[in-house]
DNA sequence: GTATCATATGAGCAAATGATCATATGATAA
DNA sequence: TTATCATATGATCATTTGCTCATATGATAC
């Protein structure tokens, strides 16, 4: 496979680039929105802040599985967790979670 | 593990829950912006339409790679396609996916 | 202290993913 | 037609991912 010719706008869109670093971890950031327990939870947290076996029960899923999941979600920092006694809860971090979702939504919908 | 009780809150948050089928869609989107590969290659785009092998030498991989992650993008209409003789030219499909970017790079850069 | 509830975490495993290689298809030129 | 360029695709394989299970930790009540 001989490649044509393509210097000019190689170097042009490569300046426009920016560092590996970064889209790492822009695709990381997307990759945890990228999973349908994670939106789950994400999407019941826009209504409240709720505790670990609250989500478990309305997802129907283990209190283990949610528990490894909001891990994710918290070094994301997607979500922050506030503990009361025996039980954590967790809640949405910031508004921009709000605004990917509901960009991917008008996506979706149309 | 017994449970304590959240009837009233599950009944709430489950009401506001779009349909699985809806989330499931949603995970999809993001899942396809969740790879370095795919980033980069929409970030090119943004500069311009480019050809399969001209991407494939932008990101230093080859052409199969990139086209099969051109298919993924294409089934998830993120990108669209238009042939000119022997090459075959990528474009971003809407303005959706610089806004979704946009807000994933807000959200990384705080 | 012990018992119990709520959550966190490590190991293990099946399924999904992303790259490579070989090959097929599509288009142009000779 | 044949040769070549540009792209697409199927098979394969190593890595990653998401769940389960068992167990650990943390907090409260007794």
């Amino acid at each position: 496979m001989k490649e044509h010719d393509h210097t000019q706008l190689l170097h042009d869109v490569d300046c426009q680039m920016p560092k590996d670093e970064v889209l790492a971890e822009l695709s990381e950031l997307f990759a945890v929105f990228g999973d349908t327990t994670r939106i789950k939870i994400l999407w019941a947290l826009f209504e409240s802040e709720m505790c670990v076996c609250a989500i478990a029960e309305l997802l129907h899923m283990t209190q283990s599985a949610i528990s490894h999941q909001l891990k994710l979600l918290r070094h994301a920092k997607l979500v922050g967790s506030r503990r009361d006694g025996k039980t954590v809860y967790y809640f949405l971090a910031d508004d921009h979670v709000r605004s990917i979702i509901n960009q991917g939504m008008e996506h979706i919908s149309e």
